[in-house]
Order: C-alpha cells, then structure tokens, then sequence
DNA sequence: ATGAAATTTCTGTGAATACTGAAATTACAG
DNA sequence: CTGTAATTTCAGTATTCACAGAAATTTCAT
C-alpha cells in the first residue's frame, strides 16, 4: 500500500515488517525477507529512524544491530503528524507569511488575492494550533472524545 | 511548496494561481503565467476538477473555457480530505481485513502479529468513523470547536 | 595492532514520472 | 457543411527517483 500513500515502496515494506514483527530484526533479515539490496535496507532504517518511529536496539550476544519499530497506533500517528508538521506545514506558513510580507509593500497587489493568503494563513494557525494541543492528550481521552463524534457539538451547545 | 507536499509541481502551480486569481482564468492564461506547455496545463487541469477542487465555467462572449478554483480553505480541505479516505484510507482498510482473514484461516501466524494488523484496523475504524462525522460540521462550528483547544476535554470531564 | 564482520557511502543503471510538441479530435461560427 | 479556434490525446524525451553492487568505513574480538 505504501506507494499508493506516496511513500518509498522499500521505505514502507521495512515499516511494515518490523511493526508486525513481535521481535526486533537485523538488517539481513530485512534483506532476505524482502528480497533487497543489503544498502538498500540500510538507507530504508536510516530514513525511518530519522522519522523517529524506528529505533536500534541491541540483542545481548549478538554483534549486529537489530531494530524495532514504535508499536502503538496512536503515539505513532502522532509522531508522524508532528513530523509532518515540522517537514510541510511550517515552511507553508513561513513561506505564506514572506508572501503577505511581500504584498504589503506591492501596493499593485489585488486585494482579493491578499485576502486568499490570509485566510490561508489563518487556516494553518488554527488546525496547527489545535493540533499541538490534542497532541497532548492521552490516548484514552483522544479515543473517548472521537467515540463521542456529532455528539460533542451538543456537550458544547453550538450547532444542531 | 508543492513538492514538498508530494504533489506534482505544475499541478500545485494551477492550483495556486487559480485559487489567488479573483476571476476565473483560461488554460492560456495559465500557459503563459507559469510558461508551460499548453497539454500539461490540459493535464493538470483534469487532474484538479478529478479531485473535485476545480471547476469549468464559461464567461459570456468568450468561447475558451475558463478555470476557477474552490475558494473556501475549509471546504477546500474537506473535500481534499474526503477525497484522500476514499483514495488511501478505504482501500487500506480492506487490504487490511483481507490481511486479517488471511491470519485466521493461518494458524500458524504469530498472535503478536494478528494483534498488530488488529490494532491498525481499529485506529482507522475510529478515526475515519470520526471524520466522517466532523465533515458535516458547519464551518463555524468547526472553527469554535478548534479555537476551544484543551478545554474540551475539561467540558466533556475526561482528563485533566 | 590485525583481521573479520557489519554497516554505510558512493556510483552507475533501470524504472517511473513529468513534460513538450505534434497530431488528432472536438466545438462552433458563418 | 466548411473552416477556424480550442482542447485533448499521444508519442517521444527529459528529469527525477529507487535500487543494486562495489568500495570504503566502522566496529569489535583477539
């Protein structure tokens, strides 16, 4: 499924195995169960770790790194996003910020394209803002809270 | 910025241009703002009005068609989002109950495994089930929710 | 220190993707 | 109809990305 998502086919096949795997496997392993090139596995190990959702770990007795992926769906997902974050969205909005910048000092700006920047802008502050907050919220609550979908509308008294 | 998100450049470039533009533009207009070839914008133009963010509307007096893009940033997102669980998600979810089915008529496959595959089904089950729901909320609502943070989890009484 | 095992880096090749320009098709005015 | 403008499809090219295998580096036991 990995390349349908727009992720590295290997990259996603190493995820995949080492979160199914009850047990933390080295890179031959890897190799032989995928069928791939020994560099091609450690480039793959090298990326997710630097995703921070695989990590080295040592088995007593045996000289080769073994690595193991996060298990936990949710703390998962929330690395990932957090990521993401940092990769994609704050750039967006610096990149948004320079353009309002920009436009300010271009009197020639169209004032309906200023407008589509800022809501834009103001689209990223909000979900990001929120974002960083749930992020924080244990995965019960998150859990509780998602179980409960339309009905926190009415908790909250807005919206029928 | 396109890139980075993953999505193919001149793609993102109509995009933009048509979202910041205050009136509909046509393909040679696009042609010669972003200086590509008359096809590609053919292309990405299709591409857009696929995911349902781009739409034809034909001024009067002017026989070419023009472009114009969804303005709202939160049906904007909305849509890309449906857009993405139908495309991602969904087909996902049934390789993954495929993959489960598989386990139990595969005896010998892992329990620490099976629980993994499990765990996955579940967290899209609750996370699509939920989305599917706060798509249908009114923009404002949605707004008033996300500006609410942290203090929801106060009103609902769970967590701290 | 020395050598063997493990790992990473580098370079070339193949595959996938994006793009152009030409040809074909469609839409429409006269 | 006929011809022109507009658009799309197609085929070839270029660019980007993924990968294998070799070479280089690191790690560690002796």
């Amino acid at each position: 499924m990995g390349t349908r998502w727009g992720i590295n086919r290997t990259v996603a096949q190493v995820h995949a195995l080492l979160f199914i795997s009850p047990k933390p496997l080295n890179a031959d392993e890897l190799v032989e169960t995928l069928a791939v090139a020994r560099s091609n596995v450690s480039t793959c190990l090298k990326e997710l770790q630097g995703w921070g959702i695989v990590k080295m770990v040592h088995i007593l007795g045996d000289k080769r790194d073994h690595f193991e992926c996060m298990k936990d769906v949710w703390d998962l997902f929330r690395v990932v996003l957090t990521e993401r974050k940092r990769r994609e969205i704050d750039p967006t909005m610096q990149m948004l910020n320079e353009c309002i910048a920009e436009s300010d000092k271009t009197p020639e700006t169209d004032t309906y394209t200023r407008e589509r920047l800022c809501d834009l802008r103001e689209f990223f502050e909000t979900t990001s803002a929120w974002y960083m907050q749930i992020r924080q919220w244990p995965t019960s609550a998150l859990i509780k809270f998602m179980q409960l979908g339309d009905k926190v509308l009415k908790v909250l008294g807005f919206g029928a």
